[in-house]
DNA sequence: TTGACTACTGTTCAGCTGAGCAGTATTCTT
DNA sequence: AAGAATACTGCTCAGCTGAACAGTAGTCAA
């Protein structure tokens, strides 16, 4: 994008504050009161040179027909900063060693997703402890031996799971637990999706 | 919050879907216009009634002076939904069965956090494998024996870390590992901080 | 030194804008 | 049966608003 000289700069900086902070478009004659401005042509150059480096939008002949361009209204960057190699000397938020963002919307948006807390220690060797979120997509079917969350008569429970024609095999990720199995004919059974995620709080 | 009627309501959601998804607000001739009412007192009356139950504020003798009132401005809630006990026959993601949203801003938040992936099964005893995001609160010192991220020679480690005076051990949770030793006097070490957290992303 | 660009002042003008008043009709509550 | 609230039409008006034109002054590169 187009470098801004300083007053433009300041212009943008006023428009999105203003846009952002407020839910509020000024006016031209708004703008050049803030700025002290004599005259709203002022305003309508800096404008005019705004929109034609592309950082905002202008509906003609509309009053507050200002929009600021998309890429420019973006909020603070949402998630935890992912660290990657740390820069010796470098604090270790350092810019230089940011890989990315984690954040849940993004790692398993647009589908439904939803997270289910873990009970009991069944799992333990799947890396799922008590007190876990479970993060599951839902799906009404599993492959042989995937992890995922078994509602058996209504009762939510997180297991890899296998299917041997008629009997569903429960399988816990615990030595010291045995296999549950389910019959399928007398018992209500369903799927509620595949385990794509964990998540635990440390204290 | 006092009800509206279907007339106001279908205001509001023109007024939300104009404020929300584009950033403008529309003038009063606008909504005339689109509702295809011949006066803009219509409008009036309907915005009074808006303002006077508290779904939007006005600016007064303001063009385009209409705000959508804090609580109805929020957008679609942050975060995978929290299923608790799972009501008996209903879908598994039902209303009735929200506990809340896993969100890691509201999570971690306020404070300075980072992740950082983890290398390697020397942790695997704690519940933190091979590839899983550490959530680590920045702070200087650990209680001794927590598990905290240790910064030797500018390399980031996550380790139950221990102090012993002039030496710092690093113990690692897996019993095919040998806690490393750090004399503080030799060489460069800092704490990165606590972990608080661990994300782990399946397949 | 010429021309492009930035950064303004000053003024005019058509058309937009919210506010207000006077009505009408309908529905709902008391 | 009466009053209040809702849901409009129709019209006027002061003041707001963006656009446009004519200038001035400074900077900077070719």
């Amino acid at each position: 994008m187009k470098s801004l000289t300083s007053k433009q700069e300041q212009m943008f900086d006023y428009l999105l504050a203003c846009v952002r902070d407020e839910q509020y478009v000024p006016t031209m004659r708004e703008i050049a009161e803030h700025f002290q401005f004599k005259s709203t042509n002022a305003v309508r150059d800096h404008l005019k040179a705004l929109e034609r480096k592309g950082y905002i939008l202008r509906r003609d002949n509309v009053s507050r027909g200002i929009e600021i361009a998309q890429e420019y209204l973006q909020t603070a960057p949402q998630g935890i900063p992912i660290i990657g190699r740390v820069a010796a000397g470098s604090p270790i938020t350092a810019i230089e060693n940011l890989e990315g963002y984690l954040e849940l919307d993004n790692l398993y948006g647009g589908h439904a997703h939803y997270a289910l807390r873990v009970h009991g220690d069944s799992m333990v060797d799947a890396g799922i402890w008590d007190g876990d979120f479970c993060i599951v997509r839902e799906q009404p079917t599993l492959e042989n031996g995937q992890i995922g969350v078994a509602i058996v008569e209504g009762e939510a429970t997180v297991k890899r799971i296998r299917q041997n024609g008629p009997t569903v095999e429960l399988v816990p990720a615990n030595d010291l637990y045995q296999p549950i199995l389910v019959n399928l004919r007398e018992t209500d059974f369903r799927i509620g999706g595949k385990v794509v995620g964990v998540h635990r709080v440390i204290q």
